[in-house]
DNA sequence: CTGAAAGCGCTTACAG
DNA sequence: CTGAAAGCGCTTACAG
C-alpha cells in the first residue's frame, strides 16, 4: 500500500501475476478467455498494485471514449443545471462519464466547444444548440449528437424537446379565458425553435379567438435577468400597459417579477404573470407563479438515453422525442381588475 | 469538404503536405523547429482535411490530459451549479476542459467517481468532499486535488473555503443585537468543516453574550428541502418556538421558508429568518431574506486557479484560500414581537 | 486457454 | 531544419 513512484500499468500487473500482458488484459476486461484461477490471480495483483487502467490508452485502441459531451448555454440557469444533472445521472447509470462545456451565457463559441469534443473523441454529444452549425460540424466528424430543448436539424439529428407551440397556446388561452384582452408576450429570441414555437402558440391562441396580434405587446428582450427587468419596466410604465404577461422562459419571468415588485404592481390584481419553465422561486413567492412545468432533469436523462441508443444503432432514422410540459395554474393568474 | 470515410490523422496531413509525420507534428503544435513555408503548408493541409488532433493519443504520449475533474454533490443545488460554472470558466480560460461528476445528492460513491478521474488521467480535480477518503485516494494516485467549500485534509491538500465560523458568528450576533434570545440553528451535518464551523460560530456568538447554548434549539435535519421543511414544521409547532432561525445553508432555508409559509407564520414579525448562502429566490420573496452571501461562481474559479497553479508547482506547501462571505441584511430579520 | 506481435495516433529525443 | 524510430498503455486478431 506504499504509493508507487510510478503508476502501475497492466505490464506490472502481468508480471506480478506471472502471466503475459494479453492474458492480464483478458482477465481484467472479461473479454476473451482466461482460466478461472488465472483470472483471480490477476485481479488480486491488480488490486494489490492499486492498478487503474488508463482510459486514454484503452480508448485510443478502441477509437472512441466512454464519455459523452454535454454543451449547455449557461449552468447558472437552473434549467440547464438540471438538464446537466439529468444527463449525468443517465450517463453514469450506463457507465459513461460526462464532459461538460458551459458556454458561459454565450461568451464562448459553440463550434469551438464542439471541436474540443471531437478532439476528445467522445462517444456522442448532447447539445442545446444556437444554430445548425454545431450539429453539422459534429456530423461531419462522425460524432452522433442529440439536440435538446431546441431543434435546428430535425431531418438529420435526434432531438428531445417539448411541444412548445401547444404549451404556449395553453398558457395564452388560460389568460384569455380569465378575461384578459391585453396579453403581452415577453420573449428573448424567435430564431430558435423554442422562441419561435412559443411565439406561434401565443399567436394561434389569439387568432383562434378572433383577436389580432398586437405587435406592441410582443416585446423582445435580452436574455439575462437584468435585461428582462429593464424591458418589463418600460412595458409596465407604458400607457397601454397589458393586464397579463406571458414570459417565454424562467429568466424572463424573473425579470418581469422583479420589475413588477419594484414598481409596486400587485400580482395578480394589477397584472397576471405566467411563465414558460418552472423554477424553485415560483412556488416560494406570494402569489405563486403559473408556469409550464418542464422536468428538465428528465429532459437531460432522455437526451442521453436517446444518444446512447443512437450509438448502438447508427443507421436508424433520426427521432425526435417529445416530452410532456403541462401547464400548472397557480396564484399569479386571475381575472383582470375590471 | 466531402466528409472522409475515416477521420484524418496526422499521417494524412503529413502526406498531403509532403512532409514527414514528425515535421507535421512540430508544425502543428509549434514545439520544435519547422520552416515558415513548411509550417504554412502543413496548416493548410490540416485545414483542408478538417484535421482535429486526437487528444487521447496526444495525452497518452504526454502522460496526462488537459482536463480537470470536478466532483459536486448535487448540480440541482444552485450553489454547486454556480461552482461548476465558475470552475468551467476558469478552466476554459486556461485551455482546459471540465469533466463533471455529479453525485446525484449522495446516491453515488465519491471514491468511485474519483476512480473515473484517475482512469482518465485528468490533470487534477476540484472536489466538494464528504470525507478525507477522496483526496487520500487521489493523492495516492498522484493526482493533485483541491477541496472546495469544506475541508478535510488541510495539512496535505489545497482548499478554497470561506470563513464559516466568522460569518456564522456575525449572523448570530445580528440576531442577538435585534433582541432575539431564542435563536434556533437548523443544520444538516456537523461532520464536515462547513457544518461544524457554522455551529461553532453560532455557539461562540451566544457564549460571548453570556448565553447558554440550548440543545433543544439546535435542530438536525436531512439535507434536502422536504426533510428541512418537515423538521422546521415540527420546530415551529413546538411550545417553545424560537423567535429567530438561522438556517445553515440555502436548502435548509428554503425548507424553513416553505414551512413558515404553510403554517401562516409571518416573517419577520412571528419569526426572523437568516440563511448561510444566498439564492435567487431570497431576493424575490417578500420580505427578502437576510443571508451570508458566498459568490460561488468565484469560489469555483478560485479552485481551478489554485489547482492549475499547484500543477505548475507540485512541491509548494498546501495552501488554503479563504474567500469573503459578507452578511447581507435584508427584510427577513427584525426585532422579535415583544 | 495463453503469449508474442502489431497497432491505435500521437510526440519526442536522436541522428543527420 | 527535417526524418526515421521508439514508445506512451492498452486491446486484439493470430498462432500455438
Amino acid at each position: 500500500m506504499i504509493p508507487p513512484e510510478k503508476r502501475a500499468t497492466i505490464r506490472d500487473v502481468a508480471v506480478a501475476a506471472g502471466v503475459s500482458q494479453s492474458t492480464a488484459s483478458r482477465a481484467l476486461t472479461g473479454r476473451g478467455y482466461a482460466a478461472e484461477a488465472v483470472r483471480e490471480r490477476v485481479q488480486e495483483a491488480a488490486h494489490q498494485l492499486g492498478y487503474v487502467p488508463d482510459a486514454m490508452a484503452r480508448h485510443l485502441k478502441q477509437r472512441v471514449s466512454r464519455s459523452v459531451g454535454v454543451l449547455v448555454h449557461d449552468l447558472r440557469n437552473s434549467f440547464y443545471a438540471d438538464l446537466a444533472a439529468g444527463a449525468g445521472n443517465a450517463a453514469r447509470a450506463r457507465g459513461y462519464t460526462i464532459t461538460l462545456t458551459d458556454l458561459g451565457g454565450g461568451a464562448t463559441d459553440e463550434v469551438e466547444g464542439a471541436e474540443a469534443f471531437v478532439a476528445m473523441r467522445v462517444a456522442g454529444v448532447v447539445v442545446t444548440p444556437g444554430s445548425a452549425a454545431i450539429t453539422d460540424y459534429l456530423g461531419r466528424h462522425r460524432v452522433p449528437s442529440v439536440e435538446v430543448d431546441r431543434q435546428f436539424a430535425p431531418a438529420t439529428c435526434d432531438a428531445v424537446v417539448v411541444d412548445n407551440r401547444k404549451a404556449a397556446r395553453e398558457v395564452t388561452e388560460h389568460l384569455l379565458d380569465l378575461g384578459h384582452r391585453r396579453v403581452a408576450l415577453l420573449i428573448d429570441e424567435t430564431d430558435w425553435t423554442t422562441g419561435r414555437e412559443r411565439y406561434e402558440g401565443y399567436c394561434t391562441a389569439l387568432e383562434a379567438r378572433g383577436l389580432e396580434v398586437d405587435r406592441g405587446l410582443v416585446v423582445a428582450s435580452g436574455w439575462d435577468v437584468a435585461a428582462a427587468k429593464a424591458t418589463a419596466t418600460t412595458l409596465f410604465a407604458s400607457p397601454a400597459r397589458p393586464t397579463a404577461l406571458f414570459a417565454a422562459n424562467n429568466v424572463l419571468a424573473e425579470g418581469a417579477w422583479r420589475a413588477a415588485a419594484d414598481m409596486g404592481l400587485h400580482i395578480p390584481s394589477d397584472l397576471s404573470l405566467a411563465s414558460f419553465d418552472d423554477a424553485p422561486w415560483m412556488t416560494m413567492v406570494t402569489p405563486t407563479v403559473t408556469a409550464v412545468v418542464q422536468d428538465s432533469v428528465a429532459v437531460g436523462e432522455a437526451a442521453v438515453t436517446r444518444l446512447l441508443d443512437r450509438i448502438e444503432d447508427p443507421a436508424a432514422p433520426p427521432r425526435t422525442v417529445v416530452l410532456a410540459a403541462p401547464l400548472t395554474v397557480r396564484g399569479s393568474t386571475a381575472p383582470p381588475a375590471s
